[in-house]
DNA sequence: AATGACTAGTGAAACAGTTCACGAGCGCCT
DNA sequence: AGGCGCTCGTGAACTGTTTCACTAGTCATT
C-alpha cells in the first residue's frame, strides 16, 4: 500500500523520475524483481546518493540490503507522475515538426496519445496523420472540449507563438510544451515548459569552441 | 575590440545565451541600438539581475547610466558561444524526427546547417532530404571526412542508440544531441545534450497532477 | 545466536545558481 | 558646474542541488 501522500519533490528529482521509471520498467520486462540504487545509477546515468536521495522524496520504499522492489518502485513513480490514466495531448502545428511529433511513438506508449491535431493552413486541415484528422486552428476551444485535452504541445514558427499560446490557454489547455523558439509568457496557473532545438545546438557549440580555445592555449 | 579572453561562463548562463542572442538579432533588426538589462529581460523572460550577471561572465560590456549595445553584444555573444564558422551537423536517422529535423529551419539559420544525413535502411538511402542526399549507415567516418562534422543528432530508436553513438565518436564527432529515449554513455572528452521529448511530458504531467491533488485537498 | 557482507536512508558539508541591494559611473538638464 | 535620474557591476545573502559519510536494517552463513 502507499502510504505516505508525497510532500512534494525538488524540481530535478522529478526531472529524473521518468528516467528511472524508463529503467526500471525494462527490468521488469527482463523478469529482475529487485534493483539496488548502484543498479539503478548506471542505468540512468547518475550516482548511486542521487537515486537513493531522489527515492526517498517519494518515501522509504526500500529495503536495506536488498534493495528496491522494481514493480512496485515502477507502480510508485508512475503515482507520483500522474500517469495511470492516459493524458492526452493536443499538437498544434502540423507542419515537419508537427508531423514528427504527432507520429512519434514515445509518446503515446508513455501515456501521452496525441488526441488532436490543429494547423492553420486551410489546405492541411482534413488531413490525417498517424490516425488523428487535423482540425482548423479556429475549431481550437471545440477540439480541446471534444478530446479533454489537457496538454498541448507547440509546433509552429516563433512569430505564431505568443498568440496560440494565449488561445490554447483561452481553451483551457493546462500545459504547454513548446518547440517554437521563442520566449511564451503564460499566467503562473499554466504550466509551460520548453524545448529549444537551435539553443541546444549552440551549448554544445559553446563546448567545442571551448575545448578548441583551451587547446590552443594549452597546445 | 574584445579584450578580456572569456575564462569560464557558468552553465546555466551558457544556457540562457542563444536566448539573449535570439531577442538581440530580433532588436538589431528592429534598428534598436541599445537596451538595458531589464528590456533584455522582459524579452528573454527571466529577471533584470539575471542578465547583468549573466553577461558580466562575459566582460564589462554595459555603460552603466545607458546599457548595452547592441550589436557589440550579438557579437560578444556570437564569440563566445563559438559561431562566425558555421558548424556543419550529422543527422543520423531519415525517420518521422530525422527528417523534420534535417528541414527545420532553425539549424541552418543558427549556424548549423544539416550537412548529411544517414541512416541504416537501404530503401532510404539515396533519398534526398533538405537537399541532403542520404547515405548508408556503414558509409559513416567516410561521411564525417567529407562533410567535417563535428556536431551529430541521434534521431533513431532507443535499442541502437548507443551502437550509433559509439560509431560517431569512432568516426570523430565530438559532440552529440541525442534524441532517443536512452541514457548514452560517452567518454568525457565528447559532448553530450540530450533532449528527451516524452520526459517533458511526463514532467508537465507530475505538476497537472499535483495541481489536481492540491485542489482536491483545498477544495 | 552471532558474524559478516550488503544496501537503504539521511543529516551535514560542499557546491552551484539566483536574488538582493547598494555603490559607482554616465548623461541630461538647469 | 552641480545635481538628478538612470543603469551597470558586483559582493553578499539565500535557495536549491549534489555529494559525502555514517547509521541502521536485512539476509545468509556458520
Amino acid at each position: 500500500m502507499a502510504l505516505t501522500p508525497p510532500a512534494t519533490v525538488p524540481e530535478a528529482t522529478v526531472a529524473r523520475l521518468p528516467i528511472y521509471l524508463r529503467g526500471l520498467v525494462e527490468l521488469a520486462d527482463d523478469g529482475t524483481t529487485t534493483v539496488s540504487s548502484s543498479e539503478l545509477a548506471e542505468l540512468a546515468g547518475v550516482n548511486a546518493a542521487k537515486v537513493r536521495k531522489d527515492l526517498s522524496y517519494l518515501g522509504s520504499y526500500g529495503t536495506r540490503g536488498v534493495g528496491y522492489d522494481v514493480d512496485f518502485l515502477v507502480q510508485q513513480i508512475g503515482l507520483v507522475l500522474g500517469d495511470g490514466d492516459p493524458t492526452p495531448v493536443l499538437v498544434v502545428g502540423a507542419g515537419n515538426l508537427g508531423r514528427a511529433l504527432s507520429r512519434y511513438d514515445g509518446f503515446a506508449s508513455g501515456g501521452f496519445p496525441v488526441a488532436a491535431i490543429v494547423d492553420a493552413d486551410p489546405l492541411v486541415v482534413g488531413k490525417r496523420i498517424a490516425g488523428v484528422t487535423v482540425r482548423a486552428m479556429d475549431d481550437l476551444p471545440a477540439v480541446v472540449a471534444e478530446t479533454g485535452c489537457g496538454v498541448g504541445i507547440i509546433a509552429i514558427p516563433a512569430a505564431d507563438a505568443q498568440d496560440v499560446a494565449d488561445r490554447l490557454i483561452a481553451a483551457g489547455i493546462r500545459s504547454i510544451l513548446n518547440f517554437a523558439p521563442a520566449v511564451l509568457s503564460v499566467p503562473d496557473t499554466v504550466n509551460l515548459r520548453k524545448v529549444d532545438l537551435a539553443t541546444e545546438l549552440h551549448i554544445l557549440g559553446y563546448h567545442e569552441h571551448r575545448r578548441d580555445l583551451t587547446v590552443r592555449e594549452v597546445g
